[in-house]
DNA sequence: GCATTGCGTCAGTCACGACTTACGGTAAGT
DNA sequence: ACTTACCGTAAGTCGTGACTGACGCAATGC
């Protein structure tokens, strides 16, 4: 289940601030490391999980690792949501109803 | 920021479980300890979790409690979601571009 | 009134994960 | 070749969260 190592992941409030610091444009892990406040090898192991979430990918650049957005990740967590979305709005559609009919029975 | 405990609600297995039990149909705390390996208190700890992160909704029913779906922590988590979405796919968009130029300029 | 059912909470245990320092390894500059 | 920049991993610490058993409370049935 792919799903709930992206929940996994986007659930530590750091690895988000490193998600979206990727997301805003690709960055390397020397970059990321200067923009919050926890050490070098925190991000790198941030940046596993991620990786492993499908939500970021890493390319080679010299000695350098450029880390970007990876959809996969975004699509599978999407995709968990939608399954109760229709749902929920058929539960409030019904409740809707069940009060409309209500409504009219107490007149 | 609501989304980061919608995230880490969803994070865990059993509360995954739990919360798909509940989004299927409004269930009570014991019919939910029931279809699940932990104890009763495990649920009503996860139930917790998941009502403050706004996935469910709990109403009394005599000595009852009858928890159901709540979207408004599906709003969350779609909302924060597709803040990248868009981005991912202008991305995609512009490596997409960058092939088929690569691919014009190699003839 | 008393027992029963259904839940929430408290206290304690235990595993996991987030973090740091230290280390090793690769690629580029001089 | 030597140094420097950049990064991943290993080992160890520490806090947090998932879980259980025990307890207390409110609502229903007899």
């Amino acid at each position: 289940m792919l799903s709930g190592a992206v929940f996994t992941a986007l659930a530590d409030a750091t690895r988000r601030q490193i998600f979206e610091l990727v997301a805003a444009s690709p960055r390397s892990v020397a970059d990321l490391a200067d923009r919050v406040t926890v050490s070098r090898p925190a991000v790198s192991q941030h940046l596993r999980v991620l990786k492993d979430a499908r939500l970021v990918s890493d390319r080679a650049d010299g000695t350098r690792r450029v880390y970007a957005l990876d959809d996969r990740g975004l699509r599978a967590a999407r995709g968990y949501l939608e399954r109760f979305w229709d749902r929920a709005l058929h539960d409030f559609k019904q409740v809707a109803e069940a009060a409309a009919r209500d409504e009219r029975n107490r007149r």
